[in-house]
DNA sequence: TATTAAGCGAGACGGTACGTCCTGTCTTTTC
DNA sequence: GAAAAGACAGGACGTACCGTCTCGCTTAATA
């Protein structure tokens, strides 16, 4: 079970310079742009030592993860959907939130770079799968399926497509900024996806 | 309206070049991917100068860009969407095309590339918008259009909206690999995005 | 007879684009330095085609030299050393004039940049032998043979020998930087060179 | 004291890449010549990266510079010119050991190089003058110093002209190719420059 | 309480690619 | 048919980073 390389002594590691580096690479990716992120820069930027970074991140993309799974530490897990019972107004409410954050300069340089790194990466696309998306969707889906039980949603409704029925339009348009992240917009498709998602005799 | 340097004369620009770059573009691009791709390598496969490529394309992503408008020239403009008055038939055939193409790893690798740099550089992004997507928005709004007039969809459905609830979804899936790009999913997507679509009193 | 190209027609020779590139390159070999010289640079100085330098010179050196030629045109085969009687007066004279050209900006960077080419170029070197160094040796030789003739230097003397031992000094210390070049220099140089070449018995 | 960038940790510095940069350059420019001779062949040919250069010496006439620097090493300051105790012969002998290694196909091309980033670069001239042909001029000196106290020299000679009476006429031949480099012109060159130079009442 | 061994900052190293500049050739158009 | 203009293939420039590799230094676990 051993590597072919030594491997590192995690307990050893020095978690002020873990934080520093993914502080750092937050912060580069979204002044510089994912293309001009450096690893050189990170590690100047965070004072340490290029080789503290290769030692404990795989790829740069790794380190961007990394940044962002920090950033949302806490979140994941126990975040869940809003549940007022209406759940029209509560998808809403999620996706408009959603279409700000996209569009706040902050996080739209950083999203972008993550996303590029997960369109060139598969293994980190996998594991973003596996510990961002996968369980962001399972969130959704609970809301989903809580709507189902009440007879919102057609008991035969497929959760997977819904949810990406639901939400990548947005992503989409994020990507191509082929129109604007508006609240409309996100109440359009809330209400048009949902109309094709209720019970066949709903009224 | 002049240019800050002298431009060049494109008059006298070199067809055999144009060509064997952009080949040479979106060949390297499947085989070695786009992170490793290099403006250094595709003159070199192109027998080209690195000057005639920074002569003619402001980017990488340009030059990429371009090698996708060349394989698609003719296409755009003249192409439309099957119309055999049966809408729901008519969108499977496409979305499931979408799919197909999509997994071709031909054609994975270039996409991929091309996402990247739409990703990376707004001008690119409006340039595609402008030349490739909005084109392409517009015939399958053409079909939609077509199917409203017939009273197979509402009369006051955002077209635009409508084409992002069918199509992005798809996109989603092949860009975080979240899950197969399967006929089936094609066909799920189109009969619940539909149902959404269809006037409320129901035909 | 012919090249194995066809060669120039030098009757359509025009004499105004001679001129303009011999006149650009001199002025830009004292602006930037023989290093930073190029053709391109040159052409575009003298509102000519690259083509045409490379039509009549066969390399850049080649181009200097004629500017040179250019600025000393009449001089050679008519001038003469001064000839007033007193040898080591007429010497001093000359070597104290040609230690102020050398010392001249104008002339210090074209001279350089002529005579980096000459290390560099055999061809080149062999050229501006038979054309300057030659018929300037045999000026100077000319003015130590009536010396000899008048009894002031020895009959078997190496005039080839004297004259390298007056010159080459001064030469040398412009090379290297290895000394100023003074008016007293060229005196000292002159009294004790010309000690050795007097006749044995002289007084 | 400090410099304007970052200086490089001579301490780390490898000595393995530093001998083997300097051999490289020397044999290349002997081998392609000086206008042909390039940063990137002589990186490639020491196996190092071209940054290892641009690192430790700022142009390529200083890593030229070097690699004489390492060839005469040990040389300078503990050699000395032969003292037999005849001055003519000696210098004789030296004129010719020189004259025969100007002559060498060996030695020709690295010191044509030199040559040409001496005239080039003042920098460079000086450092040259300091490191190599001041030391070099010394012992020469010396020599004469030696003569001078014997009473086969004037009293009030200038040694350092004496110096480039002796040597300049050889450079300057070299240099132009204007004549055989021969023993019979090492040896008239001295013979004729020492008779210039002999007390005034002959001894 | 020393010893020791890992992580650390720093940065030199062999490399690759960058984007720019220039070379020498070729072609088009004008005179 | 020479000349201005400039695109072309090619190649070196000097810079920026890559990922690897030592260096001393600090620091936590072991002896």
């Amino acid at each position: 079970m051993s590597q072919n390389r030594t491997a590192p002594d995690a307990t050893r590691r020095s978690e002020r310079s873990r934080r520093a580096i993914l502080a750092a690479a937050f912060e580069l990716v979204g002044e510089v742009g994912y293309s001009k992120l450096s690893i050189e820069a990170i590690a100047a930027r965070a004072g340490a030592g290029k080789q503290t970074i290769y030692r404990w991140w795989p790829s740069k993309g790794a380190v961007l993860f990394d940044a962002f799974l920090m950033l949302s530490e806490g979140e994941t897990g126990t975040a869940a959907l809003p549940d007022t019972g209406d759940l029209e107004a509560d998808l809403k409410t999620v996706l408009r939130a959603t279409a700000e954050e996209l569009s706040d300069p902050r996080y739209d340089g950083p999203m972008r770079a993550l996303n590029i790194e997960i369109l060139n990466d598969p293994v980190l696309a996998a594991d973003y799968l596996q510990r961002l998306d996968l369980p962001m969707k399972e969130i959704k889906k609970e809301r989903l399926r809580s709507a189902q039980c009440a007879g919102d949603l057609a008991a035969d409704l497929d959760l997977d497509v819904a949810v990406d029925l639901l939400f990548a339009p947005l992503l989409s348009r994020w990507m191509f900024r082929s129109g604007p992240l508006s609240a409309e917009f996100a109440d359009t498709v809330v209400e048009t996806a949902l109309r094709g998602m209720r019970p066949a005799g709903g009224g």
